[in-house]
DNA sequence: CATGAATGAGTATTCATTCAT
DNA sequence: CATGAATGAATACTCATTCAT
């Protein structure tokens, strides 16, 4: 591939990015997607040869993007708290830079196997990068455990897209927030009436 | 209304879950819902006045039976941790009986303004009740720490969802899980390398 | 028929005038028709067979009312040019009453071949009612004439149909000119330049 | 636009004015259109963006040429009389030729602002090339004769759109009897009763 | 006679995709 | 490689009419 193309193919990549993620899948067109390229119609298609392989590509780049970031945020720290402190940082402050293409996840294209096998592989390799850090520590049932936090992070990570007056400040707040939380649990939150904890718990 | 039109009205509803839950709403006709309701395609806008208020309602219904549902279970147990469970088994019952339907959340129609405020509803109420039970503990911050629980839950119910080999077994086993992750957190499972846990976590 | 069935009978009748003549044949519901004369959807079937008889009962009823008025007033005045005053008059001042229901005529069924008849035989009529007070005068090629005349005072109807400031007096002072040009010619009304006028005209 | 365009374009005027003449606005489908036109249906709303728009263009067109027509006709004599003869003429011929699509203004859309305007416009141009012939004589009043004239003359041709039967021939007798009736007036034509006309007339 | 719930035929319009240039 | 004119499948919604009550 040229370099010309290369360049054109990053152009409907982002332009795809920017009308997927704002609008969802079956709102956007492709005659726009081509129309933010600079590109005519017919030339999108010589590099994806649908709607939703296009779709594919953009959800692909982006996932990709998130588990790069993440490896290389962790790399930067070795103990075991600040990693999961990272992780619900990157988490969060990615969902704040992406806030306005949100429909990239929420509005993709009904009955695609192909993306639902992506989307599971993604938040497998997510997993797995969170089992990794958190084996390091020792855990039992560290796929449970990395599934949990991730969901603590996702859940806190809602307000972001939906209140226009979240701050990146905010979003840091709540990354420690849940690290705490996810380490020490809600018990030393609680006041006595845990005392009654049973033990099988 | 009469009880025909009751009734008539209750056939859409079943049929619209069940072909929007399954296919999503893009994916769904007007006409093979009024097929699967046993009416004419007329009919259904004698009953619903557009393909998105039929959704609508479709969501209203499911979300006001999942809160209701919720609210009936805790009011069958009176300690925190009880309850704490009976949150985490309601929504991971909820879902796993739910498992052909989760297009209703994922697959919705964009641009709907309607359905987003009631989406945000709906979580706010969810939340609210969350919020009740960790205040009886004593919770500072029950807000973050409700969504927090809501997250872990409903990232610990996508196995459900797409593991089609999940049992309720599976299912009711997790939930004990996070509850018990929720209230002491991950210390006691993770090793001493916690030992260097900052204090301001 | 019952007094009861005459009046409803009447009553749809108004209704389907009022729709038909604001908003055309095409854009009027039946359901709206019915809505407006009081009764049940169903009802109207049992008076009018179908829109389209409804809306030829409508026509035949407005232009009976027509013609039967102009016989009214023409037996009121025994003079040649009164009469052709009166049908003057008449013929603005009638359309000036229903400047609102101009729709009538101008938005009716497309390929109903008994409403073209009906118009054919309502013209004919009132050309014949034309004829009869132009024989009196002893014309020759009457029928034309009256074609001519009836032309005439139509199309000097029109401001009073879209011109809203039109007054009820404006339609008066049209239709006396428009009688006066009838019978004198333009001829007295241009210059000399007409001394050129060829014998054969 | 391409001759290739330009030729799609005329096709589609031409297949339009066919069947919307013929059949109406309503009557008319825009499947039918394309068909007539030997394109497929998208391919019509790529040079007209409606039905509706496409009905205005057909229209549009028609108008100007009945207008152009009559200006290159009148330029062609100097005599007064002369043109008037070629204003009955031409609107007589005019219709001959169009006979078949008369609904073209019959049956036009309802509810149409930009029709109604255009239509105004329309009458108004033809009224005010009838009132220039008119000033010519020196004429009192020149619209509303030229109106009278129009109007004479649409009436008049009305049985050559509903008698089979009417000739050319026919059309172009009529042309000059109306001619000749707008110039001298009835009164020649008329008996002795005149005698009594109000000299206010 | 009166009702109004139910019917289902009918159509304008969109947009992903193709292919001749 | 690039174009953009052309295609045609696909679908929500309306409303005249019917008929069981």
């Amino acid at each position: 591939m040229s370099s010309a193309s290369i360049h054109k193919h990053t152009a409907i990549l982002d332009a795809a990015y920017e009308l997927f993620g704002s609008m969802g899948f079956y709102e956007t067109k492709m005659s726009e997607v081509a129309e933010h390229a600079g590109i005519a119609k017919g030339t999108v298609y010589l590099y994806f040869k649908s709607k939703e392989e296009l779709f594919m590509a953009v959800t692909r780049r982006d996932c990709e993007g998130f588990l790069e970031q993440l490896e290389g945020k962790l790399n930067t720290c070795s103990i075991l708290t600040d990693k999961l402190s990272v992780i619900a940082e990157h988490h969060l402050s990615y969902y704040y830079e992406r806030k306005r293409h949100t429909n990239l996840f929420f509005r993709a294209p009904n009955n695609n196997p192909e993306l639902v096998a992506y989307m599971a592989l993604f938040m497998e390799a997510y997993m797995q990068a969170v089992v990794k850090v958190l084996l390091e520590g020792g855990a039992s049932e560290p796929e449970l455990m990395a599934q949990a936090y991730i969901g603590m992070l996702d859940r806190l990570k809602m307000d972001i897209l939906f209140d226009p007056s979240f701050s990146e400040e905010d979003a840091s707040k709540r990354a420690r927030f849940a690290a705490g939380l996810f380490i020490t649990g809600a018990l030393g939150n609680l006041n006595s009436a845990l005392g009654d904890l049973p033990s099988e718990l």
